[in-house]
DNA sequence: TTGAAAGCGGTACCAG
DNA sequence: CTGGTACCGCTTTCAA
């Protein structure tokens, strides 16, 4: 096993220079290599298993053709990595790859994260986190092309474009599923009010309730948390020694493990799911909302499509040069306005994503419904 | 925002030349530049917050200071993200950034990825897999330092080595726990056959009763795969319609979802847990077993400890030169045995790791409890 | 103590 | 059509 064939290896057994190998290998041989020396130069690459040191060429050609992902923590925790999935997918198929770090949560290593990947040289950056958050964003991220995924600039001027789930529709359209199959009693488990997504999902539940000119309950929203406990116990305060005739026929849950905390509930109760009680999760956590007892009917966030619109509008702006949204090279004065409005780094991606405001692209959840969802029970309607 | 600054808008700012600043920079000015002149450097390249072009400082030197993460499904998956983390938190404190990539299960994907990464230089390569599994070790992977954690090269000449849970001991260890609570009847539901950790886990099983003289029921021995729905199903097998005196006291699952799928189970049979009966999950998963209702005991798997030691011992290969373990610089003949041992990687973590075999690295599952496993009901102990 | 120059592996220009 | 050469940013050796 040696070291790595380089060009002038493939160009020696080619019996011609480096800068023939070059040419062809790069697609540009016709009308410069004679067409001999061409099919010598690429037997010999593959040969040799020839593939060009993309240091020394991310160095000659100031383009490294990487993106760098930097995560608040993607990678460690359970949730979202689909982002990154659906990013790559789309990163790949346009001839670049991505490079992700993590910071676990830590504040401070972020800012070195984004200086890593600059000195590495990376052509663009792209900010992923773990729900829905204001971000600070670092300041090396303006230095080259940026977007930020399911997080926004916290600070008032917005420079960089994001892409964020629909939330409001989301918790919209969860509730109308649920209003449609005859509910109106329907309590939300809805997180905790630290989290940008909690309120917004509500939001979408009362807008549910509004455009059917119903009224809501306000004692039936209960900030509960995300966890699989404080769906138990919030569900017990709503379910536990209540008449038929007061309990709720619905809970709508702000995520899945919600949701399993309210079966847990129900069960032990003895309440059917959903004969006696309908129960709607919201994320598609894999794995769980799949295989519940009984299958999960919940709001599935559009992890994939998000990375990937993301990715698309980063790439579009890097391979449309001199449009605004690239690195301010210096060269020629900062005329005028001065802030930079991102560019147009939305992009739609099958149909489910739009432009909302500059900058930011809201993606569509999707109504995944299974099991846990059943007509209200009869004499309750 | 300018440009970067590189060494030379520093030499000049400071009236120095090029290597002069090289060589404050990297700690090597004294004897060789005048105090005053490392001054004026260090200070200018403070303003002008120059840090190197790590793609230059890669080409210059032959290495790059990156360790390659390949994963399987690692960033994608909700699961074993913390055995990066864990990796990622010994190299940055040993001055490596690792980079990763992630194959999304394609097995044609993991080979570019090594060849992408090996052309960017990365000076040692990292394989991750979510779970246990053998793996075909993409042959890049031999041209740099390499390790490979929760899998296992699949041929049968082991050239790499490799950092694994000891699954035998972590099964044998959850049963002892029940043991201990005087339980005998215990029943496992235990994943499927074709993932290597649940016949270990079943071993575990098994020698853990074997070591108190108790027989096993095969009977109790159930592949349930590792889904909620799955464990449901087979608790309800166990515990339906059988008396109480028939019935296993407590159910040991291969995961957390299936004790999930388990308690769901009884509560909907009215059986208490742990009073009636106790759970035991396994694999700690976070939010789900610190959560649930009742909090799982289970056997955590120690994935930030394995992480850690497979970086640790990579990272020991790396900077011990010319010590075999490095790549085959093809310099000078390749005398002898032939096939390099793979070194020493195996290195302990804080107590909990050991070396079994060459190139192996077991390390230890650590027993939580929690509120799901208590002691064997009355009657039946 | 300092600066000039070579070279890491490529690409691109330019003279032959 | 071809080969020589400059250059990307940095470190390192060597001569002044």
């Amino acid at each position: 096993m040696h070291r790595k064939a380089k060009a002038i290896d493939v160009a020696k057994r080619a019996g011609v220079s480096r800068s023939a190998v070059s040419l062809v290998l790069n697609g540009r041989g016709d009308g410069n290599v004679a067409k001999e020396s061409q099919d010598r130069i690429r037997r010999a690459a593959a040969e040799l298993n020839y593939s060009p040191n993309a240091i020394a060429l991310s160095l000659r050609n100031q383009r490294s053709r990487v993106i760098g992902v930097v995560s608040d923590e993607v990678v460690v925790s359970p949730f979202d990595g689909n982002i990154i999935g659906g990013a790559d997918d789309v990163a790949r198929s346009r001839g670049f790859v991505t490079v992700v770090m993590d910071t676990e949560l830590d504040a401070v290593r972020d800012e070195g994260a984004v200086e890593t990947l600059l000195d590495r040289q990376v052509d663009g950056l792209m900010y992923v986190t773990v729900g829905l958050k204001p971000l600070d964003v670092p300041p090396g991220m303006l230095r080259v092309p940026a977007v930020l995924v399911n997080c926004y600039d916290s600070s008032p001027v917005q420079v960089l474009p994001h892409v964020i789930p629909d939330e409001v529709r989301g918790g919209r359209d969860a509730t109308n599923h649920l209003l449609e199959l005859g509910h109106w009693d329907i309590a939300l488990l809805a997180g905790d009010v630290e989290s940008p997504a909690a309120p917004l999902r509500v939001t979408g539940y009362r807008e549910a309730f509004a455009r059917r000119g119903l009224a809501v309950r306000e004692d039936r929203i209960r900030m509960a948390g995300w966890d699989i406990d404080t769906g138990f116990h919030g569900a017990m305060k709503l379910l536990d020694g209540v008449s038929p005739a007061e309990r709720p026929t619905a809970i709508m849950c702000a995520n899945d493990r919600l949701a399993i905390g309210v079966a847990l509930a129900a069960s032990r109760l003895g309440l059917s799911v959903p004969g006696e009680l309908s129960i709607m999760g919201y994320d598609n956590e894999s794995r769980i909302a799949d295989t519940m007892i009984p299958a999960l009917s919940t709001m599935a966030l559009p992890l994939r499509e998000m990375g990937a619109a993301a990715m698309t509008g980063l790439l579009d702006r890097l391979e449309r040069p001199n449009q605004g949204g690239g690195p301010n090279y210096g060269e020629g004065q900062d005329d005028g306005g001065g802030q930079d409005d991102g560019g147009t780094a939305a992009s739609a991606v099958d149909g489910s994503a739009g432009e909302t405001s500059p900058g930011e692209t809201m993606v569509e959840c999707r109504l995944v419904v299974r099991e846990s969802t059943g007509p209200v029970p009869a004499g309750r309607g």
